[in-house]
DNA sequence: CTGAGTATGTGAGCGTGCTCATTATAGTTG
DNA sequence: CAACTATAATGAGCACGCTCACATACTCAG
């Protein structure tokens, strides 16, 4: 059993590159499943033992760029940012680890991004609740109260909105969706913080 | 040629009735585009000579149900409303006749938000062009100047957001996106009014 | 070592969205 | 009205994502 684990983890891995690199080559939708598992080594319904689809793939593959964002991010070096850059850093940081998958998301994003999923086993789920904390806490530590849902919805309307930008983006070095980044964030903080003089709102 | 379009209009239209019903009715993945056919009376292949797919049908139902959208809101009476009503008025009103299509949304929702699509020829990009037009009129109606484009994208990210919140929205009459609507509002207007005052940004 | 039991891998096959060579039809002209 | 042309309708067929009945590999009690 635990050799078979090992083998295992090793296949989903091996599924995993092989697959990012196909998506980069040819793109999402010129990848076949028969593509991937050829390349893999293993057979075509094997890959669905995986993954539940072939958009579940493109799921795992933006769980694993981010699974180092949080740790990474707290280990780095931010002192005497405002709560707008903070937030700012820590947004820009996960486009980067996301840069691979960045033009494959829209397939993906109406699903991937819905605020309504409460499936814990779900890759993309998680994500979005470990990404709300970590702008919660971040808020927290800029003096703030944790934030109430409505401010975790408004924030998430302007992620989405974001990453739908950005992936769709030709400027440059996406400079634009950084732009957007920016001017989206510095409304939203300046909003935290007047509202958070009124009374409250759940 | 004349009675020929006719037909064809009509043909266009049937498809449309038909295939709205039968999402309706079994949802967008459970209706086959055999079934659409069938049921609309013509061959597979027909329905492709009409929409390039069939989430192009999906596109071209919110177009056909937005098409008097702009007409009725200029017509309705909304005097004495501030810029905020006024958008959240305009905005109500849409989500009203999206309603039948709410469910489905998700499916295209990546690539028919898409900010950078400039194909004129396409439903869903001048549904976007359109709406923010209204949305930069309606600011300007209120004293604010033509809206910057920076303006623009933030205010599309928030009802990309906010299209993404309703689709999944399981409360009573979907009143959480209406409560998202209204802070999101609230927020971009106080910054639109804000940020008028200083320098311009593009 | 054996053999029953379980977990994982396999690939032929299904139903799908969509295409395209062929057929049928409408419109025009002599 | 027939002959010709342009255009639209047709549906068999393709490649795809995905399934599932079966084959294979592994575990472990006797």
């Amino acid at each position: 059993m635990r050799v078979t684990a090992q083998v295992q983890a090793a296949t989903r891995l091996r599924i995993l590159e092989v697959a990012e690199e196909l998506f980069a080559s040819q793109g999402f939708d010129a990848t076949t499943t028969r593509d991937i598992a050829k390349a893999a080594g293993i057979a075509t319904g094997t890959m669905f033992n995986y993954f539940s689809s072939k958009e579940a793939v493109v799921g795992s593959l933006a769980a694993e760029a981010l699974v180092d964002l949080e740790v990474d991010f707290n280990r780095s070096d931010r002192e005497g940012l405002s709560l707008e850059e903070d937030l700012f850093a820590f947004v820009a940081a996960g486009l980067r680890k996301l840069k691979p998958l960045r033009k494959h998301l829209p397939v993906v994003l109406g699903t991937a991004l819905s605020p309504a999923c409460a499936d814990v086993d779900d890759d993309c789920c998680r994500l979005r609740v470990s990404h709300l904390e970590t702008i919660s806490q971040l808020s927290h530590k800029h003096g703030l109260k944790e934030l109430p849902t409505m401010a975790l919805h408004i924030y998430w309307s302007l992620y989405a909105g974001l990453l739908l930008f950005w992936a769709n983006d030709t400027s440059p070095r996406q400079e634009d969706t950084l732009a957007l980044l920016d001017h989206s964030l510095e409304m939203f903080v300046s909003w935290l913080t007047e509202s958070s003089s009124k009374p409250q709102q759940t």
